[in-house]
DNA sequence: TTAAAATTAAAACATTTGATTAAAACGTTT
DNA sequence: AAACGTTTTAATCAAATGTTTTAATTTTAA
């Protein structure tokens, strides 16, 4: 291991072992694993081309830490806002959609990415999610609560973490092609996006008690 | 251009050409672009190695004249729902996510396919979409039209475009993750799409109707 | 039947690409 | 400064992969 001592004003100072992992991170978000070359890792970082294998051994074992973090990061801060006791479903909704908007709009490719590897390798990459036993955590039981207390309709819960999370993540997935069919400019694209954050959590409290 | 003339029920007669085709489009929509080699290509087919050049030159002519059909087709089914005059929007979201989800049922990997691929190469797909304009299309002047005459919320007309489709896509899209959290098999989690096909027209309607 | 077209097989070619090596440069410690 | 481990470089290897070639074989159509 070692730390970069210069001085110079130019970026923050990172290992090389992390400048390896962050430009990795960069690239296989953006192209996947299969379009990703180790040269173009390695461009990104700046560093020569032995490096990558020095500090990593391979590409293959390099995504797989890259991916790892990327899963658990993704998944941690969704399970906590979930499982949060003290705060009511309307509530959670809310603050959920804010902060995986928020997340998102700093990591755009992030969930197709997730999405796509995650279909080129399910059994794999399920056991890295770090999400395992979703049914049993506090957010499910309080569904099930308020559907026996008929505060919300009852349906498979499952539909509404698929209602409340695709609206969150499709304008992200489906970016490119939105705003090719809407003639939008990334500015104003971003601008629906925001729009979302206070319409979304409306929706769903709508759709949660349509009967 | 030969025709195969064999008389055998093994399956349907096709023209090599055709098989490649096929075989082309199973492997790219599974794996993507970078991750297809021509060689598997060609197994899945069952053809020789050189035939794949013989007849479309190259792996990435291929590749274009199998995206651009996709694409077409792809796009071509809803144009149409969204542009027939005669129906209302409330219909026109019930026909759409019925035969929305009845074409994502038979190729559950197209839409992350195509998004996949659109976001490696958006400039160069989105000419092929045969979907240019949307926002002069009628489906848009109906929703327009239903806002003016406060039948529906007022929003960015998108919003609802998103949420419909998003509601529709998203389940197959996620689907390895969404099984896994859920600990779903593949036969339950098909009756909880085929239950989204009369949930997601309830809650469409609701939700343009959201104050 | 015969000629043309289609298909197969095997081999080879040229690049790309992941990985390795050996030596040089660097920084730290003594 | 010398010695040491660490970091970097340039060159190279070996395998994978898209593509082409050539010759033989089969199928199709006149």
């Amino acid at each position: 291991m070692a730390k970069t001592k210069k001085k110079t004003i130019e970026e923050i100072d990172l290992t090389t072992e992390e400048k390896i992992k962050k430009a990795a991170l960069k690239l296989f978000t953006k192209k996947g694993f299969a379009a990703t070359r180790t040269r173009d890792i390695c461009e990104e970082a700046g560093i020569n081309l032995a490096l990558l294998n020095y500090y990593y051994r391979s590409k293959e074992k390099l995504f797989e830490l890259v991916m790892t973090e990327i899963l658990q990061n993704f998944f941690r801060d969704i399970t906590q806002i979930f499982n949060e006791e003290k705060t009511s479903l309307e509530e959670k909704v809310k603050i959920f959609v804010a902060s995986y908007t928020e997340l998102l709009k700093q990591q755009p490719d992030l969930p197709l990415f997730i999405f796509h590897e995650l279909r080129m390798n399910p059994q794999k990459l399920a056991s890295k999610m770090g999400v395992n036993e979703v049914f049993k955590s506090f957010f499910f039981k309080q569904l099930q609560h308020d559907m026996d207390q008929k505060k919300i309709t009852k349906v498979h819960p499952l539909h509404y973490v698929i209602n409340m999370i695709s609206m969150c993540v499709f304008p992200f997935i489906a970016a490119p092609l939105l705003k090719h069919l809407a003639g939008m400019d990334a500015k104003s694209y971003s601008v629906l996006i925001d729009e979302r954050k206070t319409l979304v959590p409306k929706w769903m409290k709508t759709i949660m008690q349509v009967k």
